[in-house]
DNA sequence: GTGAAAGCGCTAACAT
DNA sequence: ATGTTAGCGCTTTCAC
């Protein structure tokens, strides 16, 4: 083992000592500022590694008025979404120099709000978020009124911020013509509840479709659980005990397809053969599952991608108005859709 | 909207102008320190309001030496094990003052040997830490040598560090006995491969099991698959497909117990009457199968509260020797077991 | 090219 | 109880 000593508080002023330098000629070596001579910048070089001397991140923060950091806000990393999206995020900050701090508002109001604050607070160079209440007045005005560059992640909220959508409407439009296509009039669609958010555009794909399908909705097919955390089984299962059974589901990924694909084996029907399911979300699971479980799906590593690229552009400090790019889900056709079953 | 103009760089002075009152009467309002009569308290309390005043976290973190954050080094947060432990971490740690700085290391050593010194230099108060690479020569020194209150997670290292260990041997020992006692003789094994990590452990308590039942082990029932992204749908198959098939399957959580599935069920197979299943871990989908799968499951609310209370009292400045906190898996019964089937 | 010195915003020790 | 001041470690301007 090395040095299992404690650097204790070594500072750029032992360095320089060390290096028989001025405490500015360090500073400069250290910063790769112009008019150092070679043999400065050597003996700094050889002081810096005989110290294992590292620059002490806050007094640079409090000079340079930058902390190198980016605040993220989620909702909660354990969904896997998000947890994928700050993988994607920090392999392109990372580069850049900057770290993340990352913080779970776990959908409370207050806590959203706070967070900002002390983000604020704690001078970070720029702000990822994706607050759970994206309707609330005092989380609305929190986000309005931050001082940093920021951008807004998945939510349509009414503020003057860059931001990165993501846009199912198109996709179930198209998903639902597919169907249509394949022989499917009964498309049943089941989501989760989600409170604080607009769940009114969800629908809207799915009515579009409807009608350039030249299909009737059923508002039975329709099917919103009562809760964010109710199983899906129950309301799968009684829509598939109808004798006018859907023959298509499109469900949300990850739980609520669980809850399904359960459904579905309890009542020994088979996929696709009695009933085609696609899957909002392209959960880990879809692609292994026998058969593959076809998906609508966000490319998560575009999403980092623009997201990063907005920012980074705002924090070198680019003017202008506020920009918003929109991702648009792509269809992944796999085992679980097929034709309709013929009437029986 | 309130005040929708930039706090522009406002500090402590500009709050004890407005009081007027002086510096430091201000900081010892703000720090909540004794010596201050109320009428300067009230004349403080209201500038802040006034201003919105919030103190300089850089400023605080060089003078203090303590930037109230604390570093969390995980190979990957979209494992759904750590976005929960993470979770419960931060959870625990948010009403002490503390946020967390995030970094996934993509089990990279080179990478967690820069993160690790990235969050020394970035003056952390102390260190949660899950390195993928736990037998490396020089990951293992960046550890030792780390001069921050550190909690090791889930990681066996041979560093003088609190630690708080994950203990599947007596689980999978009283497992296997358990299985034994419901008839079963042929008990398979499915895992993961892990580089860099000691794989030795695994196989334990299986054996323990196993002799503890007086049976002999079958060696080609202990499956490791070749990486650690390849589908165990083509191992499990193949296992079901033998004469002399296992009765139970004890298999890694989520991925490879969606493919153990998917591949009992391809086969036609029923659980629990055909073979039983058993994983390590408790996804989230376990509890919602059908039927609902047994689990061996890490409390991982407990895993943060000890992490956390051994963290915080390090960073209290409690001294003595390294503290290990050892948390048992338990078995979670639930519908996938059932008793050996009868010889056809 | 290099050294000296100011100052980022804050806390705490020291005067009063 | 309150004001004044030193100094945390760093970057950068200004002289030389």
């Amino acid at each position: 083992m090395p040095r299992a000593s404690k650097p204790k508080n070594l500072s750029i002023r032992d360095v320089a000592e060390l290096a028989g330098v001025s405490l500015g000629s360090a500073s400069r070596v250290i910063n790769k500022v112009a008019n150092v001579s070679e043999g400065t910048r050597e003996k700094v070089e050889r002081a810096i590694k005989q110290l294992g001397y590292r620059p002490n991140h806050a007094a640079q923060s409090l000079r340079l008025r930058s902390s190198r950091t980016v605040g993220c806000l989620l909702t909660d990393v354990a969904n896997p979404l998000y947890a994928k999206l700050y993988r994607g995020l920090e392999e392109r900050l990372r580069p850049h120099g900057y770290m993340m701090l990352l913080a779970n508002s776990l959908n409370q109001a207050e806590r959203e709000i706070e967070i900002l604050s002390t983000f604020v607070s704690r001078g970070m160079d720029g702000l990822l978020i994706a607050p759970g209440n994206e309707r609330d007045r005092e989380v609305l005005a929190a986000v309005r009124s931050l001082p940093v560059p920021t951008v807004i992640l998945d939510r349509d909220m009414d503020s003057p911020t860059d931001s990165v959508l993501f846009e199912h409407v198109p996709g179930v439009k198209n998903l639902v013509q597919y169907l249509a296509g394949l022989g499917h009039k009964r498309i049943a669609m089941v989501l989760s509840q989600s409170p604080n958010r607009p769940i009114r555009r969800r629908t809207e794909g799915y009515r579009m479709g409807y009608k350039l399908a030249k299909l009737e909705v059923n508002e039975e097919f329709i099917v919103h659980l009562p809760s964010a955390t109710s199983s899906a089984f129950e309301a799968v299962s009684t829509l598939l005990r109808r004798t006018d059974r859907p023959t298509a589901l499109l469900v949300m990924g990850t739980t609520i397809l669980n809850d399904t694909l359960n459904a579905i084996g309890a009542q020994r029907l088979r996929i696709p053969d009695d009933v085609s399911v696609v899957s909002f979300g392209d959960p880990d699971f879809a692609a292994g599952h026998v058969p593959a479980i076809s998906s609508l799906r966000i490319d998560l590593e575009k999403a980092a991608d623009e997201a990063t690229a907005l920012l980074l552009a705002r924090m070198r400090g680019e003017e202008g108005p506020p920009k918003s790019v929109t991702l648009v889900s792509d269809f992944i056709p796999r085992g679980s859709c097929g034709p309709a079953p013929k009437k029986t």
